[in-house]
Parts: C-alpha cells; sequence; structure tokens
DNA sequence: CTGGACTTACTAACCGATTAGTCAAAAGAC
DNA sequence: GTCTTTTGACTAATCGGTTAGTAAGTCCAG
C-alpha cells in the first residue's frame, strides 16, 4: 500500500512517455507515430492505445512530463541573491539546452504546432508565464534590494525570455549551439545595461 | 519573345508558388499537401507533378520563391545613415511581420524542419546569413563614421537576430503580435546601450 | 484455501482514410 | 501534326484507431 523502490519503474505510463521521448529525439515530432513510439517501448500499438485514447491524449501528456522537469531544473537555482539568482537562471536557460539539441528541436517542433493544437498552446503559455514569473520576482527583488535599477521587471523578464527564444529558435535552425552562447553573452550585456546601469560590467 | 506584362502572371511555376502560398497559410506546413497546393491550383494533382518533381522539390522553390521576397523588403531600406537604416531595418524585421501572422507561423514550421530537410537549412542558413551581413554592415558602417560605439559588429548583429528570432517564435507559441513590439523596444534598449553608449536614448 | 468475478495489460488482425507518386490517354496550343 | 500540359484512374505505403480475445494478477465470498 506504499511506494516500494522499483528501480526501472514498472509503471507503464511512465515508460510510455520515455518511449515517447526516445522516439521524438530519433525520429523528429513529424515523423513520430504510434507504431514508433509501441517499437520503443517494446509492445503493440494497440497497447499505446489502451493507455491513452488517442495520440494527441498521449502527446499533451507528454508535453506535461516533459515541461514538469523543465520547471524542476528551474527549481534547482535556490540562490537567493538576486544578482547571482539572475546569472543561474539564465545560465539554466541557456547554457543546460546544449547538453540534449536535440531535444531542443522536437520542443521546437512541438512549440511550431501550437496554433493547431490548443493543447500544446496552453501547455507552453502556462510554462512560459511561470518562467516569466520567476525571472520578475527576482528582478523585483533585486530592485527592492538596490542591487538592480529601477526598472520595468515585466518588461526587462520579457526581454530575457525573447533572447532565450531566440537562441534555442536558432540553434536548431543553424543546426549549431553556438547561438546558446551568443545569447548568453547578450543577455548579460543587457543584464548588465538595464539592470546594473553605471556598474561596470565584466566586459573582455 | 520577352516578357509581356500579363497581369495575373499566366507563369504556371509562379501560379503554383502562389497556391503554395495560400495552402500553406491556410492549413499550415504540416498538413500541407499535393492535394491541396493542386486544390488552390484549381488543377488536378499531377499536374503538380508535372511541374516539380517530388513534393521537396516544390517545397525547397517555394523557400527559394518566399526568401527572395523577404530579401526585397529588406533591400527597400535605402537611408545610408547608419542610426537611421538601423532603425528602418529592425522595423523590417520586427514590425512588418505583425501584418502576416499566418506566415510567422509557417515559416516557424518550415524552420523546425530544417535539421531534417537539409535543402531547407541550407536556404535559412544562407538567408540568415545575409540579413546577417546586412547587419554587421551598417553597424561598422556607424563605428567609422563615430556615431556608433566601437564595438563586435558581428556579435551586436547575432544579438539582434536573436531578438528578432525569439520574437517571431514567441508570436506564434503566444498566438499573439505583441511580443515583436516587446521585442522592438528591447532592440533599442540594447542599440541604445551597446551602440550608442552614453548617449540619452528615447526612453519614455 | 479455494474458486469464481473482476481488472490490468496486453496481442494479432483489421479498418477506412490519406499520402506521395505513376502512367496512359486525352486535350489544347501553335 | 506535334509538343506541351493536364486529367482520371491507379498503386503501394502508412496513418490513427478499433476489435475480439487472452494471459496473469487481485479481490473476496464461503
Amino acid at each position: 500500500m506504499d511506494d516500494p523502490p522499483e528501480r526501472s519503474s514498472s509503471d507503464p505510463d511512465e515508460e510510455i512517455m520515455r518511449a515517447t521521448y526516445r522516439a521524438l529525439r530519433e525520429h523528429g515530432y513529424a515523423d513520430l507515430t504510434i507504431k514508433r513510439i509501441a517499437a520503443e517501448y517494446g509492445k503493440s500499438t494497440a497497447a499505446i492505445h489502451y493507455h491513452y485514447e488517442t495520440k494527441d491524449d498521449l502527446l499533451a501528456a507528454f508535453l506535461d512530463f516533459i515541461l514538469d522537469q523543465f520547471v524542476e531544473t528551474i527549481h534547482e537555482v535556490e540562490t537567493t541573491a538576486p544578482e547571482e539568482r539572475l546569472d543561474l537562471l539564465l545560465d539554466k536557460l541557456l547554457v543546460a539546452p546544449q547538453d540534449h539539441p536535440d531535444l531542443l528541436i522536437a520542443m521546437l517542433e512541438m512549440r511550431s504546432q501550437a496554433p493547431y493544437k490548443p493543447a500544446f498552446g496552453e501547455r507552453f503559455q502556462q510554462n512560459e508565464e511561470y518562467v516569466r514569473y520567476v525571472l520578475r520576482t527576482v528582478i523585483d527583488h533585486g530592485i527592492s534590494e538596490g542591487v538592480f535599477a529601477d526598472v520595468d521587471a515585466e518588461h526587462v523578464a520579457r526581454s530575457l525570455l525573447t533572447i532565450v527564444d531566440g537562441a534555442r529558435t536558432r540553434a536548431v535552425v543553424l543546426d549549431d549551439t553556438t547561438p546558446l552562447e551568443t545569447a548568453r553573452r547578450t543577455a548579460a550585456e543587457y543584464v548588465g545595461a538595464v539592470l546594473l546601469d553605471g556598474r561596470p560590467s565584466s566586459t573582455d
């Protein structure tokens, strides 16, 4: 009646999520079929349909699965000093994805489907709002502590997310993770100019 | 035997490109089929295959068609004064697309396919290089004229393109063109801080 | 502790719909 | 009359989803 610590998770739902992840990485979203997910799962396609009524249901669940993981990594940033905290958050948003370029591709594919799949749009929007809230909060915190200039925190948060989204898109299209590094520098410059007005930023 | 000024262009190739454009706007890239393009064209699917061997050939040609048009709009900017020229270029990149949100969606869909369709990737990359070159040139021009600070023009160009790409991605995912306006402001702030260092920018 | 009832987790076979692409024949154009 | 263009009918493959049936485990009554 309680959680036995199974190592490789015999929970079918979770294993299907993992199978979906693998299939997505290998074939991309456009070629993500129930058949391929089933192949990764090691079972029949009907087995997938037993757990998820439709493909859309599965994909919506998968998006929850993946976005929850992403939110968790954001939560790992525990530093409270505004300047350092903002730095670490930008690292999570811009340097961490460099290790998972194929996931970056799949995510952009799914993002581009948002206009046609409301279930996708809602989830991405919800996630964006949360990350934006986290950014706005740390900026406001910095302002009230006097380490940041008195700026429009909401706008600065949106600006930083624009840089993040731009970097991710460019990393996919240009088939190279250097846009993420470039954007990390751009974000630092923007923060230095707008938030740390007057301060000497770490210019090279 | 040369260019009669026909108004609605009886050139089949060009009309198929236009039909593809309409089909893409209406159904999105993921649901862009030969059948739908043929429906817009007003002919049979086999007629499409007569002009373009495969769907990929057609799509590659279409990407050329659409990116060439985009380059033309960039070329419309004739102002030579660096500061004003950069402003107008950013307008072309960030405010002009607000009138064609559905094209923005389709373009993002095609961009996300770049990793799987080399023909797409090459064309987007070529286009990006050109726009980046135009930006770098105007920045370098501004530096040599003394109106811009002595910065790494290549990096600033990449930064601005990151903001542009981020805004476009966000406009699609968030189903709203305001990210483009936000990004226009962000770009202005970035230019003001990095290029016009010290100058009083038009802050509100 | 045994035996029926019910649940979970699947499989194999199949369905209608849709896809890109082919081909011989017909229809125009000059 | 010939060359370009277009059509209708077609194929082979793949898609998401449905169906009936099965094996194994759990639950519970007596």
